[in-house]
DNA sequence: TTGTATGCGTTATCAT
DNA sequence: ATGATAACGCATACAA
């Protein structure tokens, strides 16, 4: 099976090894005619290139390293599979690690990858500093999902936030919302921050009240939600509408709610971010913003094949979210 | 950086580079001496051996390749985090691949990754057939994640399905259900018929009736407990309580309940199988059988490992669930 | 316990 | 356009 060599390959067809490599390589032209006898070889033996022996001798594993923060969230998944799906069909590899969004275990996540040669490195990191990954991009082709790095623009896949954010306040006020609090993430994220940006501006945008009370920083998880919609209550300020800073923390909301005898959307509504499959499964159907993850995975993982494979330039992609109109929004009058 | 090469580790140190490789590789004594000023040596050097030439020379290749139906699915994740989380502090690589349920992408997949001489194959896949895998397991390593071949039931990790729908069954018959329906998966899933006779013995072990009305035979997602409960309303059945086949299933009673006015636990219980993350997130929170897929991973990669590089016989190992009491379920008087 | 020598399968350089 | 041949960096017989 995949026992033939390139020089068994080669006795049979007739020519020498370095031709047979240049057929498989595509790198340098070959006569229609020997290409085909060196193409009946190959099949005749069932040759498969020894990838081993294509990295030493190229200097080159033909395999991307990808570190996500968390392999089995709702997030990254999609976003896994896009990349994947991607390079594969380009004939590479991907050797995914998980980061466990801990900066210690991410940056030994790069050093493995380093350490297999991969050659370049698609990250989805929430523990990587600036410096660091700019130090890091000397050394090897990076490519930053969902990751602003001043002076990285061009190896960057971005989602603006900023306008997500605002697209999704938009909505509950053009809904006859008011009173609309924003349960942000974690304060040190660039992304959650962001989103606070785009909402304050389409509360000002409408005239409508933002003090302390109406944002409330936690996190991007279930217990943020529910954490975050006991700081409002506590606080005492009013509102109708919330704003989650994304599904998850929305389903925090969900929780918070049940447990406290509300209903949404009828006591109150509730807009998620992201866009995740379980978005469209809770009840009510949460109302969220979608996020392009394959979309972005795929633009992500081409990129990195045509700088590194084909020695075009890279250059970062801004996405955009939509909104996506389900049940957990209703008008206020 | 990643630049000494074992040669000049060997010169550094004062000794021939088969000494070095017999300290990294640990695979022949060596004087503790001696190996102290190797690794001096490489620590001096930053020395990190090719990953290339160490497979090309020793015919291995340091990876295992894993083939997943859905890397995005909640039940898939945590799977593929055990395994890759496990083998990393092992130093083995994971190349992992998408097989999304059809038969031909799951045969394609590894064959991409035979073609990546991997060492081994980790298989948590939909498509494949017992034919197909006997004869795949003569080629190369398999380990078998949730399916079961006769013959192969040494390199297999398994749940007790059977014994999952069962403790699940009678939990419900101890809350004093007596009508239960089962919402079962696929027909042609082996995972799925086994918990169909888990939920049959505990039944007429308690003198209950089981038609073929109390049992639909729709999907593990969550579009397959919509259908399901329709199908179930339909036929006129009572129960009092539902049996999902999975938590995906179960969400998906959910929505149909709320869809239809129903309130769970009030006007019947639910209880689904899996225990994703999400069930516990759910309003009310799902009750269900965790099944320790963590652990199940890390299992599978043990013995994997063990097997490949360790010369280890592979032994099978059968796993249980256990139940997990949220509040979807309710007592029946 | 350690060193020497060879081979692993491919790509790349240099001729032709 | 094609062939000969030298790396590539390591593991492993075999010898000592």
């Amino acid at each position: 099976m995949s026992k033939a060599s390139i020089l068994e390959v080669s006795k049979l067809a007739g020519v020498s090894p370095a031709t047979v490599s240049r057929v498989t390589s595509n790198a340098a032209p070959v006569r229609e005619t020997t290409r085909k006898k060196v193409l009946a070889a190959m099949e005749e033996l069932g040759y498969q290139p020894n990838s081993a022996a294509q990295s030493l001798s190229s200097k080159r594993s033909n395999t991307l390293g990808m570190i996500v923060s968390h392999v089995d969230g709702p997030f990254y998944g999609p976003v896994m599979s896009g990349v994947e799906a991607t390079l594969r069909k380009l004939n590479k590899h991907v050797i995914i690690a998980s980061g466990f969004g801990e900066e210690q275990a991410e940056k030994e996540a790069v050093d493995f990858l380093m350490a297999r040669q991969v050659d370049g490195l698609i990250l989805l990191t929430e523990g990587l500093d600036s410096e660091y990954l700019k130090d890091l991009e000397k050394r090897i082709p990076i490519y930053l999902i969902n990751q602003h790095v001043d002076g990285l623009e061009n190896r960057n896949m971005y989602l603006d936030n900023d306008d997500g954010a605002y697209k999704a306040t938009r909505h509950l006020i053009d809904q006859g919302h008011k009173d609309i609090v924003y349960i942000a993430g974690q304060i040190y994220k660039q992304d959650a921050n962001e989103r606070v940006v785009g909402f304050k501006r389409a509360m000002q945008e409408a005239g409508l009240i933002v003090t302390d009370k109406h944002i409330v920083h936690t996190s991007f998880e279930v217990e943020g939600g529910v954490i975050g919609m006991q700081q409002i209550a506590e606080s005492g300020v009013p509102y109708t509408a919330v704003l989650a800073g994304n599904d998850e923390a929305a389903f925090g909301v969900y929780e918070w709610a049940a447990r406290n005898g509300f209903s949404i959307p009828d006591d109150f509504s509730v807009i998620g971010f992201d866009d995740i499959l379980m978005a469209n499964y809770v009840s009510p159907r949460l109302s969220t913003m979608h996020f392009p993850k394959y979309d972005m995975a795929k633009a992500c993982a081409t990129m990195a094949y045509q700088e590194i494979y084909g020695k075009k330039a890279p250059e970062g992609i801004k996405f955009k979210t939509d909104l996506v109109v389900r049940d957990s929004v209703t008008k206020q009058h």
